[in-house]
DNA sequence: GACTCAATGTTGCTCTTGTCAACATATTCT
DNA sequence: AGAATATGTTGACAAGAGCAACATTGAGTC
């Protein structure tokens, strides 16, 4: 009889769920090459003929993550009634997700080239452009809405990720001191505070500058 | 004659400066004892007698970078004339440390221990406290000034925060696609905007709540 | 001053990991 | 069937974390 078995069936993906597994097991640290290979039940270099190197594996977690994250987004954003209800939810969904996932969440922002290599990233870039997607065509339907001044959506949608993203990275660290539940309430305050201070530029333009040359300047200038 | 050393004087400094300009420039997945040890000349095993592990020199320099982090952003804020113009520079100073050391930013913030462990945590926490009483001091002054609504400053400060992380951790990553001093111009926009929804809570109240139960109770119960 | 002792460095392991190279088997195409 | 390719396997190697045993220094203490 044959010792051995060779040839898996769909090994890429058994690996792939198997380092999804771990990653949220044990964090981007604990994360290990070779106890993947062991837990997909293969030698410790069957991995390297479907991914080239650790972090190539790693990138493909980090694909699958935005995925999710892509899904939970949508999903909890359905039920709004209005455009900015809509766009609050979204938020809620990408910090449900983060505190369900902290660990993919690290693997997909965190696993960052160092010095900025501008040729690899790309690829990365445009991984997480569907989920961007979503939080960018709910701020465009709070706009056509009036619920939030026209113009070029991309600086609003800028602002409404970083918070979103801040609440996330913070919640996980255990910054906020908040459960899950607590972080996503929380973030649904947050989120409407920024969206208020967003709709009044459109109808009290004039209070936003107190002293138009003051410090302005030298945050552009000094630093 | 002796032909060893021996005896460093204040090794565990020079150890820790090592290491700060190896984050510097590898990044923490790049970070290795062994290296900082050599850049110090001592032997691969010296740093042992002055750290625990390399998760503990690693929080050494995470310590550091909490006090950096701390002096620039009262360097930042100071020139400030109002209250709300001290908080937006302060903003403006964490993203601007974040954006000249990202790597150490990093090590400070995403070197948590993955399964939330209460009991080593306490330290870390305590560490960025000073940074963060930084942020929290403003807001108070903001609210004494009339310019934020009074009550708990806490989530004001902690929504804050969580803008102006966001900001920093995506700046770094690259996703603003911002230079250093753009990003910094961003935070500034982002600040006035998110304090300008703070402030309207104290003078239009009515029109934050669009539907009392719609989704807003979804968001609680469902997630 | 000689002796003891703790602090601090050093060398030399062991174990684990990422990755490369060489080899074996399975599949596909002709 | 036979060749070429894809996919796994075993067996190296270098590098790093951390442990243990040894060496040197400096501070007391008699």
């Amino acid at each position: 009889m044959p010792a051995k078995t060779y040839h898996h069936p769909d090994l890429r993906n058994t690996l792939l769920e198997a380092a999804v597994a771990l990653i949220g097991e044990v964090g981007p640290r604990g994360f290990t090459l070779r106890e993947v290979a062991r837990r997909a039940g293969v030698s410790h270099n069957a991995p390297y003929r479907h991914f080239d190197s650790r972090d190539d594996l790693l990138l493909a977690v980090a694909l699958e993550g935005f995925e999710r994250l892509t899904e939970r987004m949508q999903k909890t954003l359905a039920p709004g009634k209005t455009p900015i209800e809509r766009l609050e939810l979204c938020g809620c969904g990408y910090v449900d997700f983060a505190m369900g996932w902290p660990n993919h969440l690290q693997v997909m922002f965190d696993l960052a080239p160092a010095p900025h290599t501008h040729g690899q990233r790309q690829s990365h870039d445009h991984v997480g452009e569907n989920a961007f997607l979503v939080l960018l065509n709910c701020i465009k339907a709070a706009q056509a809405a009036g619920d939030l001044p026209a113009g070029d959506p991309m600086p609003l949608a800028l602002t409404a990720w970083s918070l979103v993203h801040g609440i996330a990275k913070l919640g996980i660290g255990g910054n906020l001191q908040l459960d899950r539940k607590a972080t996503i309430a929380f973030t649904h305050r947050a989120a409407q505070t920024l969206f208020g201070g967003m709709a009044k530029k459109i109808t009290t333009v004039a209070e936003s500058r107190p002293a138009p040359g003051a410090a302005h300047a030298k945050v552009k200038n000094e630093l």
